[in-house]
RNA sequence: GCUCCCUUCGUCUAGAGGCCUAGGACAUAGCCCUCUCAAGGCUGUAACACGGGUUCGAAUCCCGUAGGGAGCGCCA
């Protein structure tokens, strides 16, 4: 019964990533799934990185993987543990499965394998290893052998798949794949069935890219005497057309979603609801998410990745999250603006107006620079219809009455406005409009009252004073 | 080429033989609300890849076909 658990055994999964420089998105979404179903079983989540590449893996993109988990809260229970650092495991391993016999040493040169897989694929085979040095005992003179697993040669593996249900392999489609290099360094499907053994996985939930692989994982989990874990394998995101998602789709790494001012639980919850669902829910707390979630429940078909879904869910949980979660994040992305501000209150007021006319925090500190710049550029075209010779009276108006107001805030003003624009018999919008283009120089804005209420009274004086000069030249 | 996987509105999905006149969400169009922009509400357009079976009845089960994807490395 292969990866058949009971209840009381504790659920271990984990997220193994190659360092390639780069938390993919994709990558992204098998870490959560595992992290649920982790958080779900009240397991552990373990973190590996799979670096047996020395070259290509160095430790700024072990630090690109370890940030990005941090800012997604994709927490590890356990890790992050490194395959360069379990090098003499390995060994042992392997010298074990040499002396068993479910491993052997192969001579063959890279020029006969070559030519082997030529005349295969001439002759429309799939290109495998045909097991010519299984039965070699003596070495050959200069060559360093490389180390094959000894697959069995018939019969059929069986994969329950938590997402694809039965998958059945014959065991003569699969080859005796390399597990060491002539090197002695070992391949990466041998690490990763040592690994899942040693670290008690007892569900591995991956991209279905390795469906394929598994067969021969077990296999290998079964010559070491270990009972293969339970398998879930999760499809992969497309881009928006369809085609496997990269670079020039725009962002695929997680982080430039935190530096475009995405929340990192709007991220988690968007890429679970891509091939996952809960009824018609489409808004997830993270910790509903952990409640709700379930394997099972995930497509089998891969899916395309709606940039302007992620915004919609962007700004849901924009408006639903506490303003102080907003403010931090707001301030810093009026940094990047060159905009600074340390009034929490303010950051708060301005979250609190700004955050359902934003998608993303990034489109908040854009859209609200009037409120933290000391002077602000007069849009030319708004400034031209709205701050005319017409619209003076009520500018004056309402600046003498604004500056002899009590209490400065967003009723008070709004009644203010309303009482001018009676007396003056004109609808709300005459005196609103250009009113707005003085405080903030654009046409668009929160509520005129909670907008000037942010501003401050000193600076919305000034800011009237300069439209009605404008508007008197 | 071989093996394996996949296929419901443009996109994400619901759907476990009758509840389906195929539901929800994003996007899109219209209306309402309204001081602008939003948010919100209402309404609309829009899908079971195709062909055969099985069955009283099929989006759902079976078999083909087509299309898409992955794997077949001394990469991970």
């Amino acid at each position: 019964m292969a990866g058949i658990m009971s209840d009381s055994m504790t659920v271990v999964t984990r997220f193994a990533p190659s360092p390639t420089g780069m938390l993919h998105i994709g990558g992204v979404r098998t870490a959560l799934f595992s992290w649920l179903y982790a958080r779900h079983a009240r397991g552990r989540f373990i973190l590996r990185i799979e670096d047996t590449d020395r070259e290509r893996h160095t430790e700024e993109a072990v630090g690109v993987i370890l940030d990005g988990m941090q800012w997604l809260g994709l927490a590890a229970d356990e890790g992050p543990y490194y395959q360069t650092q379990r090098s003499p495991r390995y060994r042992e391993v392997l010298e074990q499965m040499l002396a068993s016999g479910t491993a052997y040493r192969c001579y063959c040169t890279k020029e006969e394998l070559e030519r082997l897989r030529a005349e295969q694929l001439a002759r429309k085979e799939k290109p495998r290893y045909d097991g010519r040095c299984r039965g070699r005992t003596e070495p050959r003179p200069g060559i360093e052998p490389v180390i094959r697993f000894r697959n069995p040669p018939d019969g059929e593996v069986i994969v329950d798949d938590l997402v694809h249900g039965r998958v059945v392999f014959q065991n003569a489609e699969l080859d005796d794949l390399i597990i060491a290099r002539s090197d002695g360094t070992p391949t990466y499907n041998f690490c990763v069935v040592v690994d899942d053994m040693d670290m008690r996985i007892t569900h591995v939930i991956r991209g279905d890219d390795h469906l394929n692989n598994t067969p021969r994982q077990i296999n290998m989990l079964r010559a070491l005497g270990g009972e293969p874990p339970a398998y879930g394998h999760v499809s992969m995101i497309l881009g928006p057309d369809g085609a496997k998602l990269s670079k020039r789709h725009g962002a695929v790494s997680a982080l430039q979603y935190r530096d475009e001012g995405y929340l990192p639980e709007a991220l988690l919850n968007y890429l679970a609801r891509l091939g996952w669902s809960h009824g018609d829910q489409e808004i997830f707390t993270v910790e509903e998410m952990v409640a709700a979630f379930d394997i099972a429940n995930v497509n089998k078909a891969a899916a395309a990745f709606n940039p302007e879904k992620l915004l919609w869910v962007n700004q849901q949980h924009m408006m639903r999250v506490p303003l102080s979660r907003l403010a931090p994040i707001l301030r810093e992305q009026l940094a990047r603006l060159g905009l600074e501000s340390r009034d929490e209150q303010l950051l708060e007021g301005v979250a609190a107006v700004q955050r359902e006319r934003s998608k993303t925090l990034k489109e908040m500190a854009e859209l609200s620079r009037y409120f933290f710049a000391e002077d602000i550029a007069l849009d030319e075209k708004s400034a031209r219809k709205h701050l005319t010779g017409e619209s003076v009276p009520a500018l004056a108006k309402v600046r003498e009455r604004l500056s002899a107001l009590g209490e400065w805030t967003a009723e008070p003003i709004h009644a203010t406005l309303s009482a001018i624009a009676a007396e003056l018999g004109v609808g709300l919008g005459k005196v609103a409009q250009p009113l707005r283009v003085a405080l903030t120089g654009g046409t668009v804005s929160p509520p005129i009252d909670a907008t000037a209420a942010l501003i401050g009274r000193n600076r919305a004086i000034a800011r009237l004073d300069r439209a009605i000069a404008w508007a008197g030249k």
